[in-house]
RNA sequence: CGCGGAGUGGAGCAGUUGGUAGCUCGUUGGGCUCAUAACCCAAAGGUCACAGGUUCGAGUCCUGUCUCCGCAACCA
């Protein structure tokens, strides 16, 4: 920890190239990460940041052909889009290239084939379904069939979307490849595996013993994993999007994406630096930083590390300060469901004002904890805090300067022991933000860099400048000249923070960049100096502005539940002898319970009119009492196969009626029947 | 007893190696008027989830319990 580094490499989460990018990418990553890179730039530290887009793996394959174009043109698109949003919220990237570039096939091919010929892959055989017609092998998601469960005929190789189930693709029934429409054959096929397992007694020591100091949330998680024993994970997958496996025998194989994606980080700095790039990968003396959301932990802390280590000349990151997640008005946030706060739009809506959201985002980071982002707190923060604080105490002393000393610099008297606390105060502003800053406390460090125009108010009310401008201009000079040197002073500490506003402060005080080591001098504007025009630096927000955005959540809410709530169209035709082999009765309820340690699980004892009867029905959020239902009678399939759940076996399937909203409620005879009673 | 995170004044959060609680916003009262009705001062408001334990002393360490979030499991 106490160890001295040479120069910064920041990495940030490679954006997935198949959305846009919301205000939780930005809270999360990019602007903490931003911020750092910003703040050891100002203070003339060597420093390298690096982004990029992840464009390779199954997802965007599957957009693709949704929408019927090729893979690349959807990771152009969102590759321009999220670029874009970058630039103009001010995230400073060195380079931000992407995981489709030739230097980065280059690359990552090369860093395999150096880990496979030194032996560090495993190989190992399975079976999986093959496209004879398409001549590739096929992807869970590119496998339909009949989901077991619940008869939906359009389950997917991974999950059926109409019950929710976990599937591999082997349980589906009639399966169907979408590529081809053909039915897909089992074929063996081959693949390479990092053993991680290897990796673990040097994992252990350097996480838990070498690296107490990572954030709580990184080193639990951490250790949770090396707790449970590491496992062999397969680095290459049968797909035709990605960077082929550079092996002989290896046609129609690529490297899986999390095995290409880190390497972009490497790639990516390789790109910018052809000649140069070593240094910064490779040197001891070189510190590297990850910046990721908590979803990223497992890959950045133990697998990329692994790899890194495998290859062997790689440095090891030094600290990975990973988030937890945003919440937007109390839900998570969600690509599919449009519920999100999306940076190009956000821009639309309110030009110019990317410091905002920036302020509101690390003001509310969730570093401990998720947090969440609300339009309400959005407007108090920016009304409250950067109009009536920061942007209010630049305005008034500027106005002030213009009023009484011509908008020039007023020279320095005498100071008074008022003025010397005050200065004082105002440079131990300088060590606070860089204490926190260091220690990755963004949302503390961006708080006492606001202290500093704190410190600035309470020195214009007190010394009332606008009085002894009545009496003693002498004495009002020195005020102003102070309050001046601390506007300067906000110019350089708010810089990693808010850029636009630093940049808007220096055209007010006509003043170039000045680097972090002048913060806390009190001569950064001679006497004399002509300041810029002025201006506000921030407006306030008005409440119809955020009903707007409120009323837009509302809306995407009803939208979402409106297409939830049309009924589902009905499935294919069936024979009636297929009908006839469902076999339904009616059971009485003799016991009721909830399995313990399961969050939907009632277990149902049925008189079912020969014997008693266990079935097991995942409707326990709808029953919160499940005793009431004894004595109820409720429908269920008689002869379907019995299963295992959570070890008990359920013998059958209870019916009930999936509301449009989504609430199980469940089937009954009108009229009381005798239990076994047949529906026909 | 699956794993991890979190539970601190109305809201959002700090509390580093243990020494009886701080910050921002909000509320109330007062002051000021240079300033975007902004600013400054003061006050009210917390049994630091709960119960034990270690200690001269615990929000801070240990044990147990409860609640919330995420993951995992699970929805025939």
């Amino acid at each position: 920890m106490s160890k001295q580094f040479k120069r910064t490499l920041i990495t940030s989460a490679l954006p997935y190239a198949n959305g846009p990018v919301h205000i939780g990418h930005l809270a999360g990553v990019y602007v903490p990460a931003d911020i750092y890179a910003r703040y050891l730039r100002l203070k003339g530290e060597e420093v390298l940041f690096i982004g990029g887009s992840d464009e390779h793996g199954i997802p965007i394959t599957i957009k693709a052909r949704n929408e019927g174009v090729a893979p690349q043109d959807i990771v152009d698109r969102y590759h321009t889009l999220i670029k874009k949003s970058f630039e103009e919220f001010g995230v400073t990237f060195d380079i931000y290239s992407r995981t489709t570039s030739e230097i980065h096939r280059e690359t990552a091919s090369g860093f395999f084939r150096t880990l496979y010929d030194k032996g560090e892959f495993t190989e190992q055989e399975s079976e999986q379904y093959y496209d004879e017609e398409a001549e590739q092998f096929l992807a869970d998601r590119y496998i339909t069939g009949t989901c077991p469960h619940c008869g939906n005929e359009k389950a997917y190789g991974d999950q059926c979307e109409q019950c929710g189930t976990s599937l591999s693709p082997s349980e589906l029934i009639d399966p169907k490849s979408t590529l081809s429409g053909s039915k897909p054959v089992m074929r063996k096929t081959k693949h390479w595996y990092l053993p991680l397992d290897k990796h673990e007694a040097w994992l252990r020591q350097w996480i838990l013993e070498d690296h107490k100091e990572w954030k709580t949330n990184v080193y639990g998680q951490c250790k949770s994993w090396l707790d449970l024993g590491l496992q062999p994970r397969a680095v290459s997958r049968d797909l035709d999007w990605g960077i082929p496996v550079p092996v002989e025998g290896a046609e129609g194989k690529v490297l899986y994406v999390w095995f290409d994606a880190p390497i972009g980080y490497i790639s990516n700095t390789k790109e910018l630096l052809p000649g140069d790039w070593e240094k910064w990968w490779k040197d001891e003396e070189t510190k590297l930083v990850h910046f990721i959301g908590k979803d990223n932990i497992v890959f950045h802390c133990i697998v990329f590390p692994a790899m890194l280590k495998a290859e062997g000349s790689f440095i090891l990151p030094e600290n990975v300060p990973a988030n937890e997640f945003l919440n937007l008005e109390n839900d998570k946030i969600s690509t599919s469901r449009n519920w999100a706060v999306w940076l190009h739009e956000y821009l639309e809506e309110f030009p110019g004002k990317q410091d905002v959201l920036r302020y509101v985002l690390i003001a509310n980071a969730p570093e401990t904890k998720d947090n969440d982002f609300t339009w309400k707190d959005f407007q108090a923060r920016n009304n409250n805090e950067l109009v009536a604080v920061l942007g209010n105490f630049v305005n008034r002393a500027l106005v002030l300067t213009q009023k009484y000393f011509d908008n020039k610099t007023p020279a320095l008297g005498e100071l008074t022991e008022y003025d010397r606390d005050t200065i004082s105060e105002a440079e131990k502003v300088k060590t606070a933000v860089e204490y926190n800053l260091e220690n990755y406390h963004f949302r503390e460090a961006q708080k006492e860099a606001m202290n500093l125009a704190r410190i600035g108010n309470k020195y214009l009310a007190d010394s009332e400048p606008w009085k002894t401008a009545k009496t003693d201009m002498e004495r009002t000079a020195t005020i102003l000249n102070i309050a001046l040197q601390i506007t300067a002073n906000l110019a350089i500490v708010i810089e990693p923070f808010l850029p636009f506003s630093s940049a808007k402060i220096r055209a007010f005080i006509n003043a170039d960049r000045l680097g972090w080591n002048n913060l806390g001098s009190f001569n950064l504007l001679p006497a004399g100096h002509a300041l810029g025009n002025s201006e506000l630096l921030f407006e306030k927000i008005e409440d119809d502005v955020i009903e707007k955005q409120v009323q837009k959540l509302l809306d995407t809410k009803k939208a979402n539940e409106a297409g939830e709530r049309k009924a589902k169209p009905v499935k294919e035709a069936i024979q009636f002898d297929t009908f006839e082999k469902l076999d339904i009765r009616v059971g009485t309820v003799l016991e009721c319970e909830k399995v313990p340690k399961t969050d939907k699980l009632l277990r149902f004892l049925l008189d079912d009119g020969l014997k008693k009867r266990t079935i097991l029905s995942g409707i326990a959020a709808y029953y919160p009492d499940p005793q009431e239902l004894t004595g109820k009678q409720v429908c269920f399939i008689a002869n379907l196969e019995p299963r295992k759940m959570r070890g008990l076996l359920s013998e059958g399937m209870i019916l009930s009626a999936e509301n449009t909203d989504g609430n199980l409620v469940l089937v009954a005879p009108v009229k009381e029947v005798q239990s076994g009673s047949q529906v026909v």
